[in-house]
DNA sequence: TTGGAAAGTCAACAAGACTGACATAAAATC
DNA sequence: GATTTTATGTCAGTCTTGTTGACTTTCCAA
């Protein structure tokens, strides 16, 4: 590890890649996921809910009808630990759970009306968070933001985070 | 909400704030996070510790001698939380507490060798994931990552953020 | 000098992750 | 048709990491 001072390749090219430049950018991580979370966070401690409640109705919006299975996939926790959640949530009205008509052993989760409020309005702050900072940096950084963050992703979820592109999952 | 089709802006110029483009930014944020974290908690579960350990030992790698307060304010948690946290660290002989000389009210907190060690290995893997990233999306996307991500930030983590680029703090 | 504020510690509790064991029902396979 | 596998749910117990409340020590200022 170190490279030579003055080394065989361009060091202004790699700047970039030096360690203090990559503490920095873990640094940025930590920081900003600190900025992302905090919104919906203060929204979900008034309904009683956390960041656990939060993944799990996104995700139900972004793919309604989607498996337990399916999300236990992409929220990457036990299902001991997502039953737990999803529980609440079809106690407290906001999740329904419907018996596959196909397989019958499948349950697809989607939002009722109130669920779908509840998620519109978590969205609404974290957007308005990201849409500032969209806004800030521009839309040159912005497409270099997704470059970087794709490329960090283990590509097991990159897989699903490509596939959500376009509507399916 | 919603803007009206064929607005007056020019609409290829705000493509990046919608609220598909938005969504699928806080999608990125949340996959990238986890790939982010994966390998060094991978190496903290052989350690028995977890990720707040982590993020005391980079902290205090970041500035030697910080006090006990110092790190609160960075790491954003309660001090009878992050007190655990420490404890056990200096029971294990990875952090050293020193009452303060001038106000023998504060501890400053130092790496051991053995801490030094740890943090390394943590750094390491956690830096191999961020230059790969960086490598991939080249020097361009990389610096509007870091901006996009500033821009996230609390205006108070900001502060620290900013305030850490040179040594101090 | 005394009383409040600040820094840190200890104790108890809650959320949310985990593992392991087990139950049920349905689908798939032999 | 019998057996195995899959999808889901549940119970019990543990761990990490967050919380609040109560406490000690130290400093500083009225």
């Amino acid at each position: 590890m170190g490279e030579h001072a003055g080394g065989l390749q361009g060091p202004e090219s790699l700047l970039f890649l030096t360690d203090d430049q990559l503490r920095r950018g873990v640094e940025a991580m930590f920081f900003a996921y600190r900025g992302f979370t905090a919104d919906p966070d203060r929204i979900l401690v008034e309904y009683g809910y956390g960041r656990a409640h939060h993944r799990a109705i996104h995700f139900i919006h972004r793919a309604p009808g989607t498996t337990v299975n399916n999300l236990l996939n992409i929220l990457g926790v036990t299902k001991q630990s997502l039953n737990r959640v999803l529980r609440t949530l079809i106690e407290d009205g906001l999740v329904l759970s419907q018996v596959g008509t196909r397989d019958k052993r499948e349950r697809h989760l989607y939002l009722t009306e109130e669920g779908k409020a509840l998620e519109q309005q978590l969205g609404a702050a974290q957007r308005a968070r990201v849409r500032a900072a969209f806004r800030t940096a521009g839309p040159e950084a912005v497409a270099g933001f997704k470059q970087v963050l794709e490329a960090m992703m283990e590509p097991e979820l990159r897989k699903f985070y490509a596939a959500m592109t376009d509507g399916g999952l």
